[in-house]
DNA sequence: CGACTTCATTATGTCAGACATATGACCGTT
DNA sequence: AACGGTCATATGTCTGACATAATGAAGTCG
């Protein structure tokens, strides 16, 4: 038939016992989608680069339009394409976006956090590891373009009723694995904060004064990352996240 | 037309230049996809839950049976669901994996390493803030059986020439990782390292007896490990990380 | 000559219907 | 109880058609 794409693929010839279901042969769909993967990620095609259309793929593959169009749905959901439409429309290799990879691993963390395999705590843990060192790297490294981002972040004080405070920008602690120059700690760190406010915000656990209290926290980290202190910057952060351990852990008991 | 899902999405009413391609309706097969994705992540349909049948979702949805499967593969290719054939088929809401999540970041950082977001050197930043504290955690924390799966690993040196080194078993860094017993540090830690290790096999610049010593090092934290000094095995890595760094900015300038 | 409108072209989005094939349950036979 | 065959069910793939979005070219007007 013709969208039998390639041959089959052996289950493994081995004598322990294996948990994977016998499929010979992995849909087409898949296996074109696979193909197109390839050429992407080894640099073939290149971000901004059109794929051919898709009569175009039907030809080169020799399978259907719906059958493309599913390899397509493939790669567009994760984000190694997008498509437009319209006279100037198609696949288009999309350029690496490190917020998708922020948001598909906030959605794994939240999702997993309601199983055995990930605890609150290992959240906060985590976050007990990045942030403090977040803040010294940003004390070390930041321009005064980043200090003035650091410091404009500490006083817009937020509250999870206040809706200005989730639009257009980034909060306090944002800033911070921004600031330190280092692309993984926002890869990092940023889902892992994300899960965690998620949880304090839907806890509705935290007082006035808590937050208050919180808002003054930042402004004293801000003011030692302005003030080149990077030592005191980690430790007020590190103060600050073990201060703030009870209100999640109260609203992890909900 | 039936495909319309539901209503316009006005753009933003604002004055501001925003940079978003004025498109109203979204696909339907998004729509769709962006509503079943809800219903699991939200709980209403937790692990190994059947979604209704493709006709079924047809007559739920009002749209076409390609619509519905386009829908499908957005879903299956987010990891969130996997279809089977047969009588017994149908699309399933999956167990969450944190192996997909490390395998999805890796990709990206893999992709992204070779943009100016992000250096060799943040990468090796990362994973020194990561893996010293991961010795630290598992000195303190592994129990015996944890204990014996970090000396076999130390004990089982490894080469890029050799195939067996990367089938079936986790390696050293792995094996530290897991020890923590907080899947965090495998989430964020294995990517790093997958990337940092790809990168190292690819350039073939490590010398045998580059390889011994890393060996010998690995040797050494396990001994820690086992004998419960945290301080140590923390130092013992970051001095194996530091002592490696060399090969790895070797393996960049390539 | 610039602005505006119209239209053609191109590409994706969606549909309906059909057929292929995988898969497990069920039933009859040994 | 085991095995083989059959059947129902569900997905995989296909064909052909039409809808619709989107862009650029061409013509018109002031």
């Amino acid at each position: 038939m013709a969208g039998h794409v390639t041959g089959d693929a052996a289950p493994a010839a081995t004598g322990r016992k294996v948990h994977l279901r016998v499929q010979r042969i992995r849909p087409a769909y898949q296996q074109i989608a696979d193909e197109l993967r390839t050429q992407i990620v080894s640099g073939q095609l290149g971000s901004g680069d059109r794929l051919p259309s898709e009569p175009e793929l039907c030809k080169a593959f020799g399978v259907s339009r719906s059958t493309i169009r599913e390899a397509l749905r493939v790669l567009a959901s994760q984000n190694l394409v997008e498509t437009r439409r319209g006279a100037t429309g198609g696949s288009f290799v999309s350029t690496p976006d490190p917020e998708r990879s922020v948001a598909a691993l906030g959605a794994s963390l939240g999702i997993l956090v309601d199983t055995p395999r990930l605890h609150l705590d290992d959240l906060l843990e985590a976050r007990l590891l990045l942030e403090p060192m977040a803040a010294r790297l940003a004390a070390e490294r930041a321009d005064t373009d980043t200090i003035s981002a650091v410091l404009a972040a500490a006083d817009s004080p937020r509250q999870p009723s206040d809706p200005r405070s989730f639009s257009g920008h980034f909060d306090f602690h944002s800033t911070i694995l921004m600031a330190t120059g280092n692309l993984l700690f926002t890869m990092m760190g940023q889902p892992v904060a994300d899960v965690l406010r998620t949880r304090l915000h839907r806890a509705e656990v935290v007082s006035s004064a808590e937050w208050d209290q919180a808002n003054e926290s930042h402004r004293v980290i801000a003011q030692h990352i302005a003030a080149g202190d990077p030592a005191a910057a980690e430790q007020e952060m590190r103060n600050h996240l073990n201060d703030l351990r009870p209100l999640y852990q109260r609203a992890g008991s909900w």
